[in-house]
DNA sequence: GTCTATATACAGATAGAC
DNA sequence: GTCTATCTGTATATAGAC
């Protein structure tokens, strides 16, 4: 691994688990084994360094909707759970650290966030058009809102993942958790 | 209002927005009109000046479990998750500040945590407890996994309460979703 | 209790050798 | 590209007058 990459990859840690203000370059720099004087011949400033680890933090962000095509209506909302859940358990340190700039005034480059509200907005776009396919196929009960009950799915979504990534040992695992989530939010829903 | 109460009020904003790390005592000083020297007279280092911000905080944490004894089984759980959505409206920027602390490593004194946590969990139980006594007197159906079921009411308030505080604008307002997840996770466990 | 002045350490950032 | 040495500002913290 090259140089710049080791730095890249040290400081994100180090902002993800302390912040930005908490984090010294001194500490990259040691934790790096690299000199304070190199990573500003390579970011410039702590600012640029950031904006660097935060691009490459969402670069690999991406959501595949090719996959839902050939599932039944049902399942295709099921089925988004699960690539959403799996992302975010594959990308855990990242999404902790992004949360909680969300839920804070600090420094955030706007293109970084805009991308990230981008996709989860464009997720919850496809949760809502597969339970509306459910309602006009006559799979799904037409009595929910289809807009409002996709916005619950998300929204429950995150929940159980907030309670995994804060580490909260509740009585149910977060497995468990999701199973409830799709039985109840999910299944039944479906005409009998 | 006491120099004291100023500075403490001046710093738990600060903490709260910018972060420990980023929040110096020459801000706090100047915004809360005091001198450097007069909060380490007053709190004897900025390590514990931020417990006694946390302390100060958690203070007015409180619920009331007694109002939900005249009601009936369903309306009991309807209840309690209105109390929840209450308490944390009424406390955005101290629940959003602990919340973010619970994503991050940062400095967390563990009794404030502790109180905290315990809080969340006796809440959840009281939530269980009620779905439970629903299930025994016949009002709801003995289908569902009262621990879990409890659990995902939880979580996905939660979930709710994140979209609203991080004030993500989704398609539907956080009273329409919490009204949505009302009818969802606990009308449609009526027994017809 | 509250201040000004100061000590000391460490932060981000630069210069210049190699 | 990578280093050592150094500059400059600002951080936490203390001393001591009032």
């Amino acid at each position: 691994m090259d140089t710049r990459t080791k730095i890249l990859e040290t400081a994100s840690r180090l902002f993800a688990t302390h912040g930005y203000g908490s984090t010294s370059l001194s500490v990259v720099a040691k934790d790096a084994s690299v000199s304070k004087a190199l990573i500003f011949w390579h970011f410039e400033s702590k600012g640029n360094l950031y904006e660097a680890v935060l691009a490459r933090t969402i670069e690999p962000y991406r959501i595949e909707p090719e996959a839902i095509a050939g599932l039944g209506v049902p399942d295709q909302v099921e089925h988004l759970i699960d690539l959403y859940y799996e992302f975010v358990t594959e990308n855990v340190h990242s999404v902790r650290f992004f949360l909680s700039l969300f839920l804070r005034d600090e420094k955030r480059p706007d293109d970084s966030f805009g991308h990230v509200l981008d996709m989860y907005r464009h997720y919850r776009a496809l949760v809502v058009g597969a339970l509306r396919a459910g309602q006009e196929a006559g799979v799904l009960t037409p009595e929910i809102d289809a807009e409002a009950h996709g916005a619950l799915i998300l929204s429950s979504l995150n929940g159980v993942l907030v309670q995994a990534l804060t580490g909260e040992t509740g009585t149910a695992s977060p497995e468990r958790l999701l199973r409830e989530l799709k039985s109840t939010l999910v299944d039944r829903l479906r005409v009998q």
